[in-house]
Order: C-alpha cells, then structure tokens, then sequence
DNA sequence: TTGTGATCCC
C-alpha cells in the first residue's frame, strides 16, 4: 500500500508524473478514492491523460474514468479525443467531440480541433471535415497555422485537394511544415505536376526546404517517370545535405529505379552509409521490377549478411523479379522460405507474384490450383491468371477466371478486353462479338491508354490518336516517316484485335500513345540519347516489336516503364527477352 | 498535449 503521505494532492501527483504502468495506475486511483481525491482537477486530469494518451495507458481505463467526471473540462475532452484519435477506433473520438460541442459548456481549443481532423482523416469522415472547418472559423482558429495544416491535410485525405487548398491559400503565415504538407498531400493524391507547381512557388516565395519537401517531390517524379526533374532534386539535396536522411536516400533510389536508371539508384544506394530496411526494399524491389531477379537475390544475401531482417516487402521484389525473369524455381524456394525461415506470412500480394510466375511461365493448372489453394479470392489473382492465359492463349483457363471476376461482381471492362484478344488469337470471332457486346450491355468504361515523356523539364502526356498537343503536325509526319523507314526492315502493323490494351471500339485504326510520344522523343531529343517513355497500361504486342525496330533503325535505347515493369530496348532486342 | 516523409502483386 501506498504510505500515507501521499495523500497530498501535490505529493500524488508527482507520483502520477513517474507512473509507467496501467496496473500501477490503477492502485494510485484506488488510492485517489479511497482518499476522496477523485474530483480534485488535477489529479482526474492527470489520471484521464496517462491512461488516454500514454502507450502504457488503457483506453477503456480511460472511459470509465471520463464517465465519472461530471463537468469534464476542456482538458479531459482533450485528453479523451486524443487518446481515441491515435487509437485503433478514431471514430469514438468524433463521438466524443459531438458530445462535447452538443452538451458541454467547456469548448473546443485548437488542440481538439488538430484531433478531431486527424480522426476525420484516418476514417474518411469528409462532411466531418467540413463541419468541423466551419467551428474552427467560429471559434477564430482559422489563423491557427497548425490547425489549419491539419485541415489542409484532412481535406485532402478525403479527396478533396481542391477544398485543401483554399485552406493553404488563405493562410496568412505559412510556414515549412504546412509547405510540405500541402506537397505530400499533392504527391499522395497522384497530383504530381500539382506538387511541382507549387514547389517553384515555395521557390519564388523564398520558404527553404528540407527532407520533407525533398522526399514528397522526389515520389512525384518517380510516378512521373521524370528523371531530369529528380536528377535537379538529387543535386538539392546534395547540396543541402540531405542525403544522409533515410527518407530522401529511400526515395532517390526508388525514383531512379522507377525512371529506368537502376545504374543511379546503385550509386546512391552504395553511398548511403547508414541503410535502414526501407533502402534494402527500395533496391531489391527495383531489381525486381527490372526483371532483374538474380541481382535481386544477391541484394538480399547481402543484406542477410549486415544483418537486416527482410519483412513481407523484401519478398515481394524478389518473387517479383523472379516472375519477370522466369525463374520459376526461384520463385517457389523462396515463397515457401518466407514462412518456414523467416515466420513471414505470405499476404495476397505474394501469392499475386506466386501465379504471375506461374501463369507466364504457362503453368496455367498450376497456378489455377494456386488460387484455389489460397485463402484468397481476390479480384487481382484472377485477373493475373487471365493475362497469363492471354499469353498463352489458353481459353479454357480464361473462362474460369473471367468467370470469377463477374462472380465476385467485379469485372470491368478490362477483363473483357483481355478474353476479347484471347477470343481473338484463337480466330473465335463469336468469342470476340460476346465479349464486345458485354463491354456495350453493361456501358463499362474503358481506362484509356496514357503514355508520358520527359523532354527537358516538362512531362508530356499522349492518349490514342492525339492530336490536342502544339506539335501534333510535326509528331504524325515523323511518324508516318518512322512507318515507312520500318516497313522497309520487315515491320507490318499488326491487326487491330491484336492490339490490346489500348483496343479501340470504335476506330479499326489507331495511333497507339506509345508511338506518338517515341515519334515525339525521337524529334526533341538529340540523336544517339535515350529515350524514356511511361505508359499507365501494359505494353500492347504490335507497340512491343515497332519499339524494337525503332531502337534499331533509330540508333536508339528505348526504356519503357509499362504499368508493371521495364523494357530496355536496344539494338532491335528487348530486355524482357519478349517475356512478359 | 496539437501539423509534414520512403519501399508493396495485376
């Protein structure tokens, strides 16, 4: 038992400050009440905290003490949101906050307000959001620089980075931290150029910078595919002396892999000298999306022998780089030495590698039996083995996938494409005409095919048969001139069907985006360079050989990072050995 | 006691 003396309130509460367990907590309550101490401010407040707040506290503990305040003050619901906010259920914070603006007379401060849009974030609570914009303008926190980043960052954790930011634009001092924000809220979103925007913004206005802004810019340009931009923020960082912060290392490396320059990604990998395990996940999932596979595994021995454990990411860019190399028995060795060596269970992710590799390597049955195996029914697995079955043209395995698709209600217009071309290579013109049909009955809605390339520092984007861009005239001329140049080598466009995934419904004829933005490339950029295209489909067949011959009759390394992985085109040879 | 960052199957 605690000794007497303690029954101070000043004497309970420096006690209080050193508690570190729940369970000791529990006996100074038991203590607090015995003394009647229970409703001195306070020590209630302190209680309600540690239990609410701390890692070592209890949530539920922190309830029952909450129910027992009769007039909680603006601490304790401050105490309480928070503690459910962080919490594995944000959505009890919001109650609590509701309860608090409808019932009590302590009002909300900043402090509650940064909660309650945390919560909002996490649980998607969009109207929330706007409510509580509205109170923290009637209670004049709208001057509040970190409210208001917790705003900026709610509002565009629901989708709405058009509301986020009219927030960011009318505050009235902004500093660092909500410039950052503001950009990684733009980079999450898939808002690249948007971030970039409003980087030379951040420029103009003389803000600084630091890893935050780096690593949030540097992500843009790797789902951009903009190299020359990265390179530009490579050099910043240099020069700033961020290249020894973990996150920016990581992020580099990534952009260089994912822009095609696994050399650059090397290099910064090898001069990070502290390597966390993200760095190691970062190279080997780059080797691994290169089709890379077996610089995949010497990555990972090597990583084994400075004594980093992999986690479920390692696995997935070694077994995905196995898939895309081929090697089959590779694959399975290591899929089952994820949980027999390293207590790791296989996720959906990994059993997804599991049937690609199988599926492209044509062990259609084997990879069926996979999905069957697998605890997993899940959309995506099907869809891969329905790819697979597209290269191996293998109907009867198609069937049974897209089969699945529409059993589980979620089938699009993909799918069908995708049994449309296998229909199509077995000369099943009835396949095709029901396939078509479907897409039509249900009005699904095709992804159009989207190609990007980097000239200079600007980001070009292409669809089919594009013709809203300023040097359109000059890309169709080049193009026809490329045509002829090829058809002279033995290229001959291939037929419309075949041309899947950028299959066109309407047009028997198309200009694919692929070859207007090489067309575009091979006239901006100087003769004998590289040229670097992303595209957000798979490379289709017909576009696959006109690259090889272009990278031939060109002089021209071509490097396309397709939905899925990298082709290095050279010298009339793809790297992917027209595996894929 | 309140705000910002990387790697992830098709």
């Amino acid at each position: 038992m605690l000794k007497c003396h303690y029954s101070k309130p000043s004497a309970i509460l420096s006690i209080l400050q050193g508690c570190n367990s729940i369970k000791r907590l529990k006996r100074i309550h038991a203590y607090v009440i015995v003394n009647g101490l229970q409703d001195h401010p306070k020590i209630s407040n302190k209680l309600l905290n540690f239990c609410a707040v701390s890692v070592a506290g209890s949530i539920s503990y922190a309830q029952l003490l909450f129910q027992h305040i009769e007039n909680p003050s603006t601490e304790a619901w401050n105490s309480i949101i928070r503690g459910f906010a962080q919490g594995p259920s944000p959505l009890q914070a919001l109650l609590y906050y509701n309860s608090m603006v409808s019932t009590s007379a302590s009002q909300p401060d900043n402090h509650i307000f940064s909660f309650v849009l945390k919560a909002c974030k996490i649980i998607k609570a969009e109207k929330k959001s706007m409510e509580v914009h509205g109170l923290i303008i009637r209670h004049g926190y709208e001057r509040d620089v970190i409210v208001c980043t917790n705003l900026v960052r709610s509002y565009a954790g629901n989708g709405l980075l058009g509301s986020a930011r009219r927030v960011f634009n009318d505050m009235t001092d902004r500093d660092l931290v909500c410039w950052n924000c503001m950009i990684s809220c733009y980079s999450q979103a898939g808002f690249h150029q948007d971030a970039l925007k409003l980087f030379s913004q951040m420029r103009d206005e003389k803000v600084g910078l630091d890893g935050f802004t780096l690593v949030g810019l540097v992500a843009s340009c790797a789902h951009m595919g903009a190299l020359n931009i990265g390179i530009e923020m490579h050099k910043i960082a240099w020069e700033k002396g961020f290249l020894q912060d973990y996150y920016v290392g990581n992020a580099l490396i990534d952009m260089y892999a994912k822009c095609g320059s696994l050399d650059d990604a090397l290099n910064v990998f090898n001069e990070m000298k502290r390597k966390d395990i993200s760095t190691w996940n970062s190279m080997i999932v780059g080797f691994g999306v290169h089709g890379r596979g077996d610089e995949a595994i010497a990555l990972f021995k090597q990583m084994l022998m400075a004594g980093v454990q992999p986690n479920s990411i390692t696995f997935l860019g070694l077994l995905c780089g196995f898939s895309h190399q081929g090697l089959v028995e590779e694959g399975i060795q290591y899929f089952h030495l994820m949980s027999s060596e390293f207590k790791l269970k296989p996720g959906v992710k990994h059993y997804g590698c599991l049937v690609d590799l199988y599926g492209r390597a044509g062990k259609l049955e084997k990879a069926l039996e996979l999905i069957e195996s697998s605890s997993y029914d899940d959309p995506v697995l099907w869809r891969t083995l329905l790819s697979s079955c597209k290269i191996h043209r293998n109907v009867a395995t198609g069937e049974i996938a897209l089969k699945s698709l529409v059993r589980l209600g979620l089938s699009n217009a993909g799918d069908y494409i995708l049994m449309a071309t296998i229909y199509a290579e077995v000369k099943d013109i009835d396949g095709v005409a029901r396939m078509r049909e479907k897409i039509k009955i249900q009005g699904m809605k095709t992804t159009m095919g989207l190609t990007w390339i980097e000239v200079g520092d600007k980001v070009h984007k292409f669809v089919v048969n594009d013709i809203s861009h300023p040097d359109s005239c000059e890309i169709y001329d080049k193009l026809k001139q490329i045509i002829n140049r090829l058809a002279l080598l033995g290229y001959s466009e291939e037929a419309a069907i075949g041309r899947d995934p950028e299959f066109d419904l309407e047009t028997s004829s198309s200009y694919h985006s692929e070859k207007l933005a090489i067309a575009f490339g091979l006239v901006k950029t100087p003769e004998g360079s590289c040229i670097r295209i992303m595209k957000n489909l798979r490379i289709c067949r017909d576009c696959h050989t006109f690259t090889k011959f272009i990278s031939k009759a060109f002089n021209r390394e071509i490097i396309v990072r397709d939905r899925v992985r990298f082709h290095h085109f050279n010298n009339g040879i793809c790297s992917c050995c027209d595996y894929w």
